[in-house]
RNA sequence: GGAGACGUGGCGGAGAGGUCUAACGCACUUGUCUUGAAAACAAGAGUACCGCAAGGUACCGUGAGUUCGAAUCUCACCGUCUCCGCCA
């Protein structure tokens, strides 16, 4: 959410912005239905203050007949405060409902652009590999090795279901260990987060209105998050934080459910879009600074970059363009690991930063430096998304007999094995 | 799942329809006194919105309702605690 008085003083920024992000929402309309609530919102505060007043005055009074008349007099002043507190809370209604459309400002440095296609590559590292042997694509291997069982997981959990096995489930619990022990070397704070979220978490991070269809929900209205972000930013929901503990740094793990809802014909093979997964996410509260959130943006894209080193998996980081961004994001830079059966990169990690779009909804502020309350800057990144990346491991670490090397920095959390045989 | 109790300002805790929306205590800020501190005394201090300002409005878990007037009465919801049951 933005600020209307930001909305008021910069229409023609927040107006570009929309057009920028390919979201459609009626800035003119806002301002003018502001300027209708104020002017009815000092007419109800004006009758409420006679109100107020004059029942202050009968409590007073003894005298019955003045008293009885000034209770008249209210009776019908009420009636008039009531129709106008009707008519307030419809403008109100309508006000916030364009509010929560009102996308964030998307940063300069954002490209041009309707869809991922349109994002443009910023750097890349490593070698693509080159087999000299027929190489085998994702689901030949874990079929071979007994990794995975999507027909049994479809049998039991539906379209898109799947059971993890053998060393395909040890390498989930390495990749969360290996990525978990470097996070909290660089002063991440590690949490176990609900995935089982009210409605409010996810208006607060931006999820929700807009992103309904891609949610779970249960009989008693509650929500699954498809991201450990959503439970984690509102741990500190209407809360006043301390400034000298900002940055707030966590590393958040949590189970993810995604209906996928409109993509039905896409990956529907294998570990890349399933409807649960586990996640371990990078969430960083920060003072209200633009510079501290750019310059924590790069430290958060950096932290996975440096393990994808270590893992040594071909990547690169792309900036996504406009329409390519979420409602609240300003920037946002995917990291995209290289998958040699398909000869591209896929996304495997998503880094963003939002300013104080999900502050603002999530009320969480802390007292400034000019004893004033700010809303705070949120960010942040996955940092292992599993079974996801698995993937692009196994086909990028097969060898020629149809063994998969184990990435070097793992094998201490598998019991030192150094070969999927 | 069953039964009961309870949600008040940073904290504790009164208030049970009208002298102002919150007693009292603790903590906090400033001042007096003191070489300094403690103590004592005095004063001050919440958040949001509207307004150039004076000032106004809202906020006693949340939302509705009753009333001229609600922290106080009614209803729903959320949460906490205790006991029973069940359970990893």
């Amino acid at each position: 959410m933005l600020d209307i008085k930001f909305i008021k003083e910069n229409k023609e920024i927040v107006q570009a912005g929309a057009l920028k992000k390919k979201v459609e929402v009626d800035i003119d309309k806002l301002i003018a239905l502001d300027d209708d609530r104020l002017k009815q919102l000092k007419e109800v505060e004006d009758l409420r203050g006679e109100i107020n007043r004059v029942s202050n005055d009968i409590g007073r009074n003894q005298d019955q007949a003045l008293k009885i008349q000034l209770i008249e007099e209210m009776r019908s002043v009420k009636e008039d405060l009531k129709a106008r507190e009707e008519k307030l809370k419809e403008t109100i209604t309508e006000w916030q409902k364009i509010m929560l459309q009102v996308p964030n400002v998307p940063d300069i440095s954002v490209p041009e652009g309707a869809s991922d296609e349109e994002n443009q590559e910023v750097r890349n590292w490593g070698e693509k590999p080159t087999f000299p042997f027929e190489m085998k694509d994702q689901l030949t291997l874990i079929k071979n090795h007994d990794l995975a069982d999507f027909e049994r997981g479809s049998k039991v959990s539906g379209f898109r279901g799947y059971f993890l096995k053998n060393e395909g489930a040890l390498l989930c619990f390495a990749l969360w260990q290996f990525f978990l022990d470097n996070l909290i070397n660089r002063g991440f704070t590690p949490m176990i987060v609900p995935s089982l979220v009210k409605k409010q978490a996810l208006m607060g991070t931006g999820y929700i209105p807009g992103g309904e269809d891609d949610l779970y929900r249960n009989q008693d209205d509650d929500y699954f998050a498809g991201t450990g972000e959503v439970a984690t930013m509102s741990y500190y929901s209407n809360e006043i934080l301390e400034k000298e503990k900002l940055p707030l740094k966590f590393a958040s793990f949590s189970t993810c459910f995604r209906r996928e809802a409109g993509s039905h014909g896409k990956d529907v093979k294998g570990f890349f879009r399933v409807h649960e997964f586990y996640k371990l996410e990078q969430v960083i509260i920060s003072e209200a600074s633009h510079e501290e959130s750019v310059k924590l943006h790069e430290e958060i894209t950096k932290n996975v970059e440096d393990l994808l080193i270590a893992l040594n998996l071909p990547y690169h980081v792309v900036v996504n363009c406009g329409g390519d961004l979420g409602l609240g994001q300003v920037k946002k830079y995917d990291i995209e690991v290289w998958v040699p059966s398909q000869n591209k990169y896929r996304e495997t990690h998503s880094s963003s930063y939002f300013h104080d779009f999900q502050t603002r909804r999530l009320n969480i502020k802390y007292r400034g430096q000019d004893g004033k309350l700010h809303y705070a800057h949120s960010l942040n990144n996955t940092a292992v998304a599993t079974p996801r990346i698995i993937e692009a491991i196994l086909e990028n670490y097969q060898q020629e007999d149809g063994s998969v090397k184990i990435p070097e920095v793992l094998r201490k959390y598998m019991g030192g094995k150094e070969f999927i045989k």
